[in-house]
DNA sequence: CGGGGCTCCTGTGCGC
DNA sequence: TGCGCACAGGAGCCCC
């Protein structure tokens, strides 16, 4: 589910309303979705703790806690494909409700429970962390470094837009979103761009990015914001889900193949 | 390193 | 209607 344009909707979202509240109680519906601490521990550090601050690194949330024994923790929360973060009323279907101090729920819904929660000390000592490339959106994300990483890889450049410890926070709909954009075929090797695709590719990775942030993020399917809401920018798809219908371009039948295992959407007139 | 296949889960939609 | 298969915003693992 939620890619980089949909976990910082959440984090915007739930910075207004969490920020400074106590979580009063946890009910775990599924406990299988938290895989660090042990059960017990996780609801004694949580219960009477406070949420101090709201980070994104990549498709990663974290809730920086303080805990009523004055300690930092980070509940770390992985939503991979149906994860939601909500907040308002206590939703029947949530995996694990956090009750505030001011009655309202931050609810975790995930339908196919392939999400993860985990309270740790250390952030950065998580592997998914350690492990991961650049923030796209960041300053420190050069053009001159992507087209030089770019230029050494032998993988097709799809699925290594998928590979979170090459870039992070980029999920299947803006990677096809993105090299639309930017007119490259989603099988081309990474090395057999060339500097000036490269940058075209750069510069619409972020583009795409932002514009889907503006949107609050992509509901085709299940995504739903920090209020349970939709985001728009599904509606400005060009390739993503629109197998045999015509290209917006050039009305040629949008394609679907697979690569490294996922649906992926081109025009096979335009990307090259 | 790269690629394919499988796995974790639940749900929906399609063809026969 | 019922059944089986494919597929779904992810990612880790094993094997070649």
């Amino acid at each position: 589910m939620p890619e980089l344009p949909e976990v910082e909707t959440i984090k915007s979202d739930l910075e207004k309303v969490i920020l400074n509240k106590k979580i009063t109680d946890i009910v775990i519906h599924r406990a299988s979705v938290i895989k660090e601490p042990g059960l017990k521990k996780f609801k004694s550090l949580l219960i009477n703790s406070w949420c101090k601050k709201i980070i994104r690194r990549g498709k990663l949330l974290a809730i920086e806690i303080i805990t009523h024994q004055k300690e930092i923790y980070f509940l770390a929360v992985h939503m991979r494909m149906t994860g939601q973060l909500v907040y308002g009323k206590e939703d029947p279907k949530s995996r694990v409700s956090f009750k505030l101090s001011n009655g309202f729920y931050l609810c975790y819904n995930d339908q196919r429970t392939l999400g993860e929660l985990r309270l740790v000390k250390d952030i950065r000592g998580l592997s998914v962390i350690k492990n991961m490339g650049p923030e796209p959106l960041g300053e420190d994300f050069k053009a001159d470094d992507f087209i030089r990483d770019i230029s050494v890889r032998a993988a097709r450049i799809k699925p290594l837009l998928l590979d979170q410890k090459f870039i992070a926070g980029i999920g299947n709909i803006y990677a096809v979103e993105a090299l639309f954009s930017s007119k490259i075929n989603p099988a081309k090797k990474a090395c057999d761009l060339n500097a000036r695709e490269a940058k075209v590719l750069f510069k619409n990775i972020k583009g795409t990015l932002r514009k889907a942030i503006k949107c609050r993020g992509s509901s085709f399917s299940n995504y739903r914001d920090g209020y349970g809401n939709k985001g728009t920018f599904s509606e400005n798809f060009y390739v993503y889900g629109r197998k045999g219908l015509p290209c917006l371009v050039c009305e040629n039948s949008i394609q679907r193949i697979k690569l490294g295992g996922r649906g992926t959407y081109f025009c096979s007139k335009c990307q090259k």
